[in-house]
This record gives C-alpha cells, sequence and structure tokens, in this order.
DNA sequence: CCGTTTTGGGTAAACGTTTACCCTATCCGG
DNA sequence: CCGGATAGGGTAAACGTTTACCCAAAACGG
C-alpha cells in the first residue's frame, strides 16, 4: 500500500546545514545572515553566504521557524460569504497588504455559520496564525474565548459580538444618514428599507443612522417597511423582502438596502412587477462592489474603499495585540450616485 | 524595544505532553490515538487519552507535525485574477472541498503576472505546501522548474503552458462550437468575438471551436471581427474592443465574449451607442457566475459547475503525484440562455 | 507446554530553524 | 600597556510532532 517514497522526497529542496556546508560556516551564521542580524557577520562572510543561497535557491522551511519562535507568518482570514464581490474585493486587498509585509494569508468561508467560524479558529491557532481577521463576525463560543484570551483578532466591516476589539470599517451611522439624506434629496416621500441580519452591527448601525435622519427630515419609513430576512443569502431575502413590499397599500418610491446583494434580489422581483429602478422606485445599496459600475448602472451604493482595507488591516495586525476601542481604523466612504442626475457626495 | 513578552506566549496551548501527562502515558501514545493507530492502544487507554484531549481542548500544532513528515496539510491556490466573480465562486468551492479533507487552502492573487505567480509558487514550497492549484496559469520560470521536478500541480481552468499535466476543467472547444450554434440558432448573421489572452489554453480551445463550427455552418467570422486585449482587466477589454467593433462597416449582430467580464465591458460600451442587448445584439459570455442571474439577465453565457470544481480538484491532489495527461478531469458545462426565446441546450 | 505472533506501549531520534551562551580577536580610550 | 567594549562566529538547546525500534506480556497453534 504504501508505496509512496518513504518520507524524504524533495531533492530539491536545499536546508540551512546545505548553505552553512557550501559557505563554509555554521548554521547559526547562515540564519544570522537571513534575518538581517547587525554585528554578527563580515561582510566578506555575509556575501559569501549569499551566494550560497543564491546558487542553492534556498528558502526557509518555514515548519521549523514556526515551531522554534511558536508562531507563523499565516494570517487567517475568516469571510462571511466569499460569493459576495464586496468580500472578494477586501479579501484580494488584504492579500496583497499581508503579503507585502511577507505574511501568507489563508482564506475560510465560514457562511455565517458559527460552529463553522469555530472550528476554523481552532484550525488557525493550530496553525499557530499570527492573527485572525474576522470579516464578518457571527458570535460563537470559541470565538468570545480566545478573545478574553487576547489572542490577536481583527474584526472587519461588523464589530465583534463579544465586546471591544480591534475595527476595521467605516462609518455606518453616518453613512446611514447620508443614505436618508440622497433619497430624500431626489424626492422620494415613502422609504423602505429591507436589511439582512440584525446581529450584524454594520447592518443595525446603518439602519440606525437611516431611521434617525429620515425622522429627524419628517419622512421616517413606517415600521411596516422596514423587512428583514432570515438567512445568509442577501439575493433572495432581498427579492422575497420586496414581494412583501410590493403587496403594501401604500407602494414605496425610495427603498435603502444594506447591502448591494439585497438590492440586486430587489430590483429583480419589483423588474417581475414590471416596477422599474430608477425610473419608479430609487434603490439605495451598500458595499458598491467594483463590478458595479459595469453592471448595475442603475444602484446609488455606498462604496466602501477596498484597497484601503488591505493597508488597514496589515496595520491592526502590526498593532499592539490588546489593542482595546480606541484602535478603530475608520475608513472613508464615498456614496455613488448612478441612475439619476448625476450628483455625489463624499466624506472626507 | 522588546516588550513584547519574551518568547513564550500562548498560556492556554496545551502541548501533546500535556496530555500524555494527564492520562498517564507517554507521549508516542496519544500521537498514535491521535492520528489512530490501529493496534496501539487499548480500548480503555484510548478512552483515557481522548478525555485528556476533550478537557486540555487539545489541537496538534501543525508545525511540528509539518516539519518531522516534510509536508503540510496546506494547499496553495493561485488563481489569476480574484475579482473575477468566476474564479471567486472556484475559489470557494475549492476551499470547502479541501477543508473536508482536512486541507488548508492559502489564497494567492498572481494578477497573471509571471513573477508575482513565481514568488508565490517559491514561497508556498517554503510552506512545504501539499500541492499548488493553478487557477489559471501562465508561463513561469519556478512553474516549468516545479512541473519537470514533478512537485504536486493541478492545473484548473487553464492548462499548463509547460507540458502535460493534471488538467481540472471543462471542454472548452466544444463549449466553443455549442455558442456558435447558439447565436446562429438565434438568427445572428454576422458574427463576433472578442477574447483575451491567447496563451490562455481556455481562450484558444473556445475561439478555435467556436470559429470552426461557424465555418462549417458558413458564418465564419470575419478575421476583422475577432478583437482581442492585452492586459488581465476583462472590463476594459470587453468596453475597448467594443468601441472598435463598433467602428466596423457591418456592424455584427452576435458576439462571442470568451469571458462575462468582457461581456459586461462590452455590453456597456454598447449600452453607450444605443445599441442594446439582446435586441439589437445577441451577446454570449463565459463563465455564468452564480451572480448572472440576479444583474445579468440579457447575458447568455456557458455555466462552469463550480460547485463540480472543488471536489474535482481534491480528488486531483489525492490521486497519483506523478499524474500524466490521461489523469484530465473534464466537468460538465452548460450553455444558460437568457433575454431570448427560452431555450437552454445541455451536455451530458 | 513450547515457539511464534500479536497486542500494547515506552524511548529516543529525527525534522529545520532560531537564539541564548560562550569564546577569541580587535579596537580604543586613557 | 591595560581594561573594557565590540565584532565575528561557533555550539547546542529548544520548539512539538511522528515513528522506527525495542520490549514485555498475552494469545495461540500444535
Amino acid at each position: 500500500m504504501s508505496q509512496r517514497p518513504p518520507i524524504g522526497r524533495q531533492p530539491g529542496q536545499p536546508s540551512i546545514a546545505a548553505v552553512a556546508a557550501r559557505a563554509g560556516v555554521s548554521i547559526a551564521t547562515v540564519s544570522r545572515v537571513v534575518n538581517g542580524v547587525a554585528n554578527k557577520a563580515s561582510a566578506a562572510t555575509a556575501e559569501r553566504v549569499r551566494a550560497a543561497i543564491r546558487e542553492l535557491g534556498y528558502r526557509p522551511i518555514s515548519a521549523g521557524r514556526d515551531l522554534r519562535q511558536r508562531s507563523s507568518r499565516i494570517v487567517a482570514l475568516l469571510t462571511a460569504n466569499l460569493a459576495n464581490p464586496a468580500m472578494a474585493a477586501i479579501a484580494a486587498a488584504a492579500e496583497a497588504a499581508l503579503r507585502a509585509e511577507g505574511l501568507v494569508m489563508v482564506l475560510c468561508d465560514t457562511h455565517d455559520r458559527p460552529e463553522l467560524q469555530d472550528e476554523y479558529l481552532l484550525a488557525m491557532r493550530a496553525q499557530r496564525a499570527r492573527a485572525m481577521v474576522l470579516l464578518g463576525a457571527v458570535a460563537s463560543p470559541v470565538l468570545a474565548r480566545m478573545q478574553q484570551e487576547r489572542e490577536a483578532l481583527v474584526f472587519v466591516s461588523r464589530r465583534s459580538p463579544h465586546g471591544a476589539a480591534p475595527f476595521v470599517g467605516i462609518d455606518n451611522r453616518l453613512a446611514g444618514i447620508e443614505v436618508a439624506r440622497h433619497l430624500l434629496a431626489r424626492g422620494c416621500s415613502d422609504l423602505a428599507v429591507i436589511h439582512g441580519n440584525l446581529a450584524s452591527s454594520a447592518t443595525t448601525e446603518r439602519l440606525a443612522g437611516f431611521r434617525a435622519e429620515a425622522r429627524r427630515l419628517g419622512a421616517g419609513p413606517s415600521r411596516r417597511a422596514i423587512l428583514s430576512g432570515r438567512g445568509g443569502d442577501h439575493l433572495r431575502i432581498g427579492y422575497e423582502a420586496m414581494g412583501r413590499l410590493l403587496a403594501l397599500d401604500r407602494r414605496p418610491d425610495g427603498l435603502f438596502c444594506t447591502s448591494d446583494l439585497i438590492a440586486f434580489g430587489a430590483r429583480r422581483r419589483a423588474l417581475e412587477a414590471g416596477i422599474d429602478a430608477p425610473r419608479d422606485l430609487v434603490i439605495v445599496g451598500f458595499d458598491d462592489s467594483p463590478l458595479n459600475d459595469w453592471v448595475a448602472p442603475w444602484l446609488t451604493s455606498v462604496r466602501v474603499p477596498y484597497d484601503s482595507f488591505g493597508p488597514a488591516i496589515a496595520r491592526a495586525i502590526a498593532g499592539p495585540p490588546g489593542a482595546d476601542a480606541a484602535s478603530d481604523i475608520i475608513l472613508p466612504h464615498l456614496l455613488v450616485a448612478r441612475g439619476g442626475a448625476t450628483e455625489g457626495q463624499g466624506h472626507e
């Protein structure tokens, strides 16, 4: 059965010992040169070592280092839903930023399920991941425990469900306010909202800002016009909720969806009922994936700055591990108006 | 400066020794129980060990195992472009399938750049990745070398640029043929093509099938109606090429884009010129991301079976490392017709 | 009842790094 | 010319697993 070569394959893979031998120094010296320890090798020696490394094509095996240092160069990114282009965009940005710091990103899709999230957290701790980045965290036992054990955690987009912790994201409340203003500025009088999981701080903050501002301007949406949906599939949530919205006696003319996917679902349902956006109904989404410019010219959306997320995440990881609240990194967002009078309002 | 605790953090992390002590056995026994080695522990002992593991919350640190076994549980997935929802969908499927096998997936975005691909390949080999999955490989020196050193490589979607190697994908040539038939069946008489990088086997095969079948049916597109674009941004390629297509004396009424993103770009340019799809122009794309149903009801596209890619990739990895040509895994595709007569043709 | 397997389990040697110590020259200020 | 710093570099001990050996006891075939 065990027809695979006993164990010692990888003929190429030169070890540090091979380099040391070739350069005529000890492995300690090679290690020090590799890691750039100062005052530990003469210029000549260092150059000899570097030459040997080049010639052999040596790269330190991470397992050795990881074992010794009790920590790896891996950073785990747990995303709630990779099918969401916005999440994918952030993941891509994070990957680029992390690798610029010499870190390796492993990607896990939790599908917003607590057990899966826990399983991943445990698996990643066994990998001695340097940090876990939660892009859309959900409450779970292991997460709670790790947070109080001060494991290196960074919450992106959605705040920790278990108290203060390092956070990277935008000002969701302010964005909600801007959306309300935008809809009213476009002449909408009957507002409605379709939102996802209220356990997400992003959702609740957006919603709170929106409602407060709409009410302040005398156009607060009725309670019956604020719909939510179960499950993680935003497309279906939007589709299904729009159906209910259409059944209302007074049809809304302005709709805020707390994610673009919800907006996609809602619009499709509306179209089926002969209602076209933005002609009959102004829809505002959230996230504004880079693809929107190409596939959704009808959708006004709040753009989160994907590219800035990468470096911000990297910074959060490099930062103090015991970072409390104050260490939040809030990035600027931008309401991108489409399909109407060409207006756009920024936020410094 | 070195204010971080000297080195021995992680108070929680129990090691195999702790488990052994608690269960009153040697670490060897613990290891054997963990790995399910038969006939090496009595039922009673095994249960005692398992109890200790549960109580301590023990998980083997991978670095230890990796070092000893000279191989990790990491599988690297190098994708050409994570911004493409189709690639993201495949990545997500692969991740799920791999983790079901106890493997961990690390994601790298090569942006279709050879140097970056090489850098990643080297980095992943240093991680002792069990296999590298190339989702859209590009020719590069390190890739060529690794392939001839029989490193575990799996090519997805796009074949290896360096000769025969394990492959997972669809029958691109056949798909191209079906696209030609579809356009003609919809009454198009002037066909055009916009394609991406010809170094991609997927592109060339699709193109070849399409041209051959169109010609056979007496409607081969003129040479001037086959356009390509430089760079990796398919959206721009489509947009720009469509511009050139519009300048042609005879405007095509059927367009084959070798990726959906190209189609998105093309359609937008067409719209700007007042040409609407599918009314004035039938566009067929390729990949058919799950989002298309929601955002692109006008786009007919060849759907690749994302979900099947995950298990197929896992199988390819588990398979013989020296797998030659014959080990290709060809998955069924499906032409999804939208925006016209509701027809759909499958392929078993 | 003897010889041979099989079962159950411990010992210790890897695996490839990093790094705390140790040691020897030099250098340099006075 | 002496004493201390510093530069340059080697030795060996971790790090946490897996697994090749070794060995005792039990089971078993005759």
